[in-house]
DNA sequence: GCGTAATATCTCGCTCACCGAGATTATCGC
DNA sequence: GCGATAATCTCGGTGAGCGAGATATTACGC
């Protein structure tokens, strides 16, 4: 398992993009005025209303990795920015639901714009062969990660 | 630029992917008793080196986007945990040069050791053509990535 | 060379994100 | 109904990171 291996190469490569993103969207927080954690909470948010998902604090907290105590802090400062409501769900209503604001998905797509944009001139260069063989070489990997996680 | 094109799902997986790698790294984190910060300084460190980068507190804050203050606070914590050591340089005598200690290249290998193991079981599944391919395409988000931050 | 600007690091005081413990309110099984 | 369980929130405390500024060393203009 030397330095030089296709495979090392993969996973430096692979880490060098994780830990650029992160910084991505480290100063996306700071240009306005939030923190990286609300802004990981909103691509959270984004991704459930996205698939119908519904979002409450306990399933925010359990993405994050927050205490419920933390929860309630991220969900407060979010709810003051106006980026979430705080809506009681009807049928249990020991629940509370997330609502994402009109502002939420601008600010998502602020962000996420650029990005994808890159995404796509980068796409350019490669077939659509290729390109199915890079999302399922990432999607095993995140599969394969998730699982080792849950361990 | 639906939902459904090609390029937008490698987007979502590539998120998707950062995500989980950020999870990773604070469960380890939590495992170990540090925090993920801790965690996202030493792959820096390790990552200096492996390529001969002199490694300063000051290019570790330019690195992490902490600012003087909080990257001492930061090797502090990381010298306490005899994971770096500080020395000073000889030939500027402002700069402090961080050294890592055997403890801090163990940890990271038994952080990324795991990863590693996945990866390349992933990678059994897929030719040297496609993982070439896989690994050209990732390295241009990186770099185009690393250049829209830098404006 | 000599004063001044620039650079690298550290100190101090402070804010606030997050945690642990526990309170509160709502639901469910019996 | 009643205890057990679940979802959320409150309170107090810890510490990571910031802004401002101090200190020490080096580079530059004259």
């Amino acid at each position: 398992m030397n330095d030089q291996s296709p495979v090392m190469e993969l996973v430096h490569v692979l880490r060098a993009v994780t830990v650029e993103f992160d910084l991505l969207g480290a100063e996306f927080a700071a240009r306005h005025g939030l923190h990286p954690t609300d802004v990981r909470a909103l691509i959270h948010l984004l991704d459930a209303a996205r698939q119908d998902i519904p979002a409450t604090p306990g399933w925010l907290g359990r993405q994050m990795r927050l205490n419920s105590a933390g929860t309630t802090a991220l969900v407060d400062r979010l709810e003051r920015l106006e980026l979430v409501r705080r809506t009681k769900d009807t049928v249990d209503r020991r629940r509370v639901l997330l609502e994402v604001e009109e502002k939420a998905t601008e600010l998502g797509w602020s962000f996420f714009g650029p990005v994808i944009a890159e995404v796509v001139a980068v796409a350019e260069g490669f077939d659509t062969g290729e390109l199915e063989t890079v999302r399922s070489f990432l999607t095993a990997v995140l599969h394969s990660t998730q699982q080792a996680r849950a361990t």
